[in-house]
DNA sequence: TAAAATTTGTGATATTGATAAAAAAATATT
DNA sequence: AATATTTTTTTATCAATATCACAAATTTTA
């Protein structure tokens, strides 16, 4: 008899599972969970009801394997010849990707980037509320970002510890992203989603996440000059 | 006597050059090189003339040999002891990567993410500078974002003969995301800088670059939940 | 002048993830 | 009930890239 055997567990090994009980999953594959949601959230509102994964396979562009694969660390079964249920896989991904979570986060910088980001609407679709903007700019702290206040950046420390929030979203000038950063850290933030080309540093037990958009750009660009076509990766 | 020999040939194998001269070189290096530009440029602020590998390493967590094997492939040499001369290393990676240029595009889908992405001044300084922005609202189109001027989504297409724009950013709604492609693909955009989740599918020929700021969330928020450090990629 | 220290440049190795192919399971059809 | 078909699941192979270790070069210092 077997006992309940972990999916694709790669050279003999058994997948770690970390200390909260998740499956340690290749980061490649949370990256595209997000594709596949995408998609079924469509089938879903046209009210089909199942998938398979060569079906999600043929319109994203993915192998389908790969999908099976992907699903399969979340243990999400499908079924032969029926493929996937649309409507749990909905549930499940969302779930799993915490996108049905409201995570309160700061906007550190509120320049043209950081106004921009604010004033995003599909964020909090996707589970990141922003409650508060933070800036030196004299003339625009004391102002707001559509309902989004924002203070000086003086008063980090303090409205963190009023607020609770754990989570910044940094959009200031290159020159300042390392110090702020500190500050931050200091003020007790506990995860970075960095905008800004600069690759900073935050100490061990916080999470850093950069987004530089700045970066995509130029592999585009790249792209277009090489004459280099459909050699998407992201 | 050997003949010049390029850098880092890989398994014997010279490493091919593209029809336009360019070297192919590595996606994770062209990601890598806008770390490195928005680094030197600081120093290059502060007056500082030369950095070493070892320096650069240091205060943006890579590995010394892996920025040094960068360089190499754009053929940047620095001296021994010394290290790179930082004002030739911001202008070469500057003209590598495409940002002195200016590339002129469309904005497709000037809801909330499009239009922050419009006011997002930094963009032309990355040398991204949008010219005009489409939409299928009624009450956008006629009105402006700034000083760029909205379209109506039907005009796209002359729009672009007139203009001669080749690049489109879209950041339209998921379920129109694959529509909205293939009429700007039709509509004789080369490029499209994709914003939305869904993963949508070009022809041969045309550059597709992914940029999916809700899976970076997702991957954000796993690393929270699972309680994950420091583990930063991109 | 010579040795030491540091840094670049380069090759080898190990790891990781994607791809392709094969097997197994479950359902529908005859 | 048996067979065929579709789909998931598994295994094996391959390619790409990061990591590691070392050699060559050159400046600094004794």
């Amino acid at each position: 008899m077997q006992v309940e055997k972990t999916a694709f567990a790669r050279k003999g090994t058994m997948i770690e599972t970390r200390h909260n009980g998740k499956q340690a999953l290749p980061e490649p594959t949370l990256r595209r969970l997000p594709w596949y949601l995408a998609y079924v959230k469509m089938l879903d509102a046209l009210h089909v009801e199942h998938v398979s994964s060569t079906q999600i396979a043929k319109k994203l562009n993915v192998d389908a394997s790969q999908i099976a694969k992907d699903l399969s660390f979340l243990n999400i079964k499908g079924k032969t010849r029926i493929g996937y249920e649309v409507r749990s896989l909905v549930k499940e991904l969302t779930d799993f990707l915490g996108f049905k979570h409201r995570h309160n986060a700061f906007m550190i910088g509120t320049g043209s980037l950081g106004s921009a980001l604010m004033r995003d609407v599909n964020l909090v679709q996707y589970g990141l509320n922003i409650v508060a903007g933070f800036d030196v700019e004299p003339s625009l702290v004391g102002t707001k970002v559509g309902e989004i206040p924002i203070y000086d950046i003086a008063e980090l420390g303090e409205r963190q510890r009023a607020l609770g929030v754990t989570i910044a979203v940094l959009a200031v000038p290159v020159e300042h992203a390392q110090e702020v950063t500190d500050r931050a850290v200091q003020s007790g933030i506990k995860a970075i989603w960095n905008f800004t080309p600069y690759r900073i540093k935050v100490p061990n037990g916080v999470v850093l996440e950069n987004t530089s958009i700045y970066a995509h750009l130029a592999v585009m660009y790249n792209r277009i000059d090489a004459g280099l076509y459909n050699t998407q990766t992201h």
